[in-house]
Formats: structure tokens, C-alpha cells, sequence
DNA sequence: GCGAAGCATTGATGACTGTCAATGTGTTTG
DNA sequence: CAAACACATTGACAGTCATCAATGCTTCGC
């Protein structure tokens, strides 16, 4: 299968079309840049399968990070509205943030896919 | 709407199920921060919906950025197979690697309906 | 062959960030 | 009230990375 290449002239470039608005574009790199950590994207990773809320001590105990660093983390998730917290007692307990907007659910489950799916090849 | 948060106990935490395996967390958090920047991003985009392969000298041009910029986040794409080059005379034409994972080019569609969601909500 | 155009590479620099030690705040148990 | 626990906050440090200036390497027009 051939694709046509276009045809150049030297010293004209063509203006291709960014259509989409500098909004948009910082948003979406927040979000990636927010999950693109892989004790962040594990959280999530984990809050997405469970069906009751997860304290932030199972976090400290099973990424094997420090408490503060988790609790970092974990802030950054809060901040950026992806995660809620409900607190009791002593304990933070951690759930999705119940109106998460559907695409970045997609996000999320897209990047999961694409880890094992790349895992899988590069074997 | 009421969630039943878990019965714990002090000192005791409980051992939540992180069956992501870490080869594919790597994978996963390598593809997002590859896409967490804003030209690469824009790149991207711009080449999903190109029915063209997209000269060099063309994203120089619109995204405001050195040459030499552009051609390092078009080597790191084009590094981590997410991109094909054509080259053609003086000039080089990219476009989307053909074998790309649909995962990939989820997690691409997803981030950026991701980004325009909450730009639009922000307003 | 000469010079210019298009792109890649190298080196250097500034900014960002993930991490932990130390400390602070609030809560429960004794 | 005192001590221990769970978590948040601050400060500091090391590593990463985006960016550009300078340079090198092909390729094309003359």
C-alpha cells in the first residue's frame, strides 16, 4: 500500500490545522501528566476495581513508598477532582470521584489496556 | 447515596489487590508521558486526523518551537513506534504508525475528548 | 562543485517533580 | 491527660526533561 506524499516546494511550509484550543490541549496534558506515575496510576488502577472505598494505608503498604509520598499523591488525585475522600476517625478512606467525566474514565481504562497490551508484545 | 465504608482495626491494614503487573505499569505510565506534553500531544492529534503524512517544516512552523525542539519530540515518538517517517528528498513526512495499538489510539482519542470536556467545563 | 535548505545531533541550562526525613495536626485508647 | 496511631505538611535533594544555540549531515538547485 503506497501513500501519496505532498508535494513541496523548498522554502514554503504548508500551515497544517491545530484545531484544537490551548484549553483543551493544557488540559489533557494535566490529566496525562497526573496519571503518568506509577503510583498514581496504580491507585487509580485499584480504586477502578474496588467496590468499597481504600484506605490510604493499604496505598502505603502495597506501592512501598513512604507515607508522605503517598499521601502527596494521593493529594495531587484530590486536587485535580479524580478521587473523594470521606473521612473517619483516623482513617482517609479513598473512592473515584463519583461525577468523573466519562472520557477520563476512557483515559484511564485506555492506558491500562495499552500497558498490558505493550507488555504482552514487547515479551 | 450512602457507601459503606470498611470495618478496620488500628495498627492493621488491609492488603488491597495491585494484580497490575509492573512491566505493564511501566508501559502504561511510559505512553503517558510520552503524551503529556503539549507539542507531542498536539502532534498527534494533528496526524490522527491528517489523511496526509505532515512534513517537519510544518509543525515547526505551527507549534512555535525550534527546529531542533520539534525534531526531539518527533525522534522520542518515533523511538517509541508510535509514529512512521517517509523521508523524501530534503524533507521528512510523518504519520501514525500503521501497527499501532488500538489501545493506543484510544488512549490518544480518549486524552484528548478528556482535555476539550474540561476545558469546556472550566469556562 | 558551491551554497542553501531541511533535518538530526550535541551540550548546556533552567524548571519541574518524585522522594524521604522531620514535623505538625487531629483522633482514639489507656 | 498522656501516648500512640493515621494522615497531612514542610523543606531539602536528586533525577528527569523541555528548550535552545551551535554544529553536523544530506540533498537539491544553480
Amino acid at each position: 500500500m503506497q501513500i501519496s506524499l505532498p508535494v513541496r516546494e523548498r522554502g514554503t511550509c504548508c500551515a497544517i490545522n491545530l484545531e484544537l484550543k490551548p484549553d483543551a490541549v493544557d488540559a489533557a496534558v494535566d490529566l496525562l501528566r497526573l496519571l503518568a506515575d506509577p503510583a498514581r496510576l496504580q491507585m487509580m488502577a485499584a480504586l477502578q476495581e474496588a467496590d468499597q472505598p481504600v484506605c490510604i494505608c493499604d496505598f502505603t503498604a502495597a506501592l512501598g513508598l513512604s507515607q508522605p509520598t503517598i499521601s502527596h499523591h494521593v493529594g495531587r488525585l484530590l486536587n485535580a477532582g479524580l478521587v473523594k475522600v470521606t473521612r473517619k476517625g483516623v482513617w482517609s478512606f479513598y473512592e473515584m470521584a463519583p461525577g468523573l467525566a466519562p472520557a477520563t474514565r476512557d483515559l484511564l481504562s485506555s492506558a491500562l489496556a495499552a500497558g498490558q497490551a505493550s507488555a504482552r508484545h514487547h515479551k
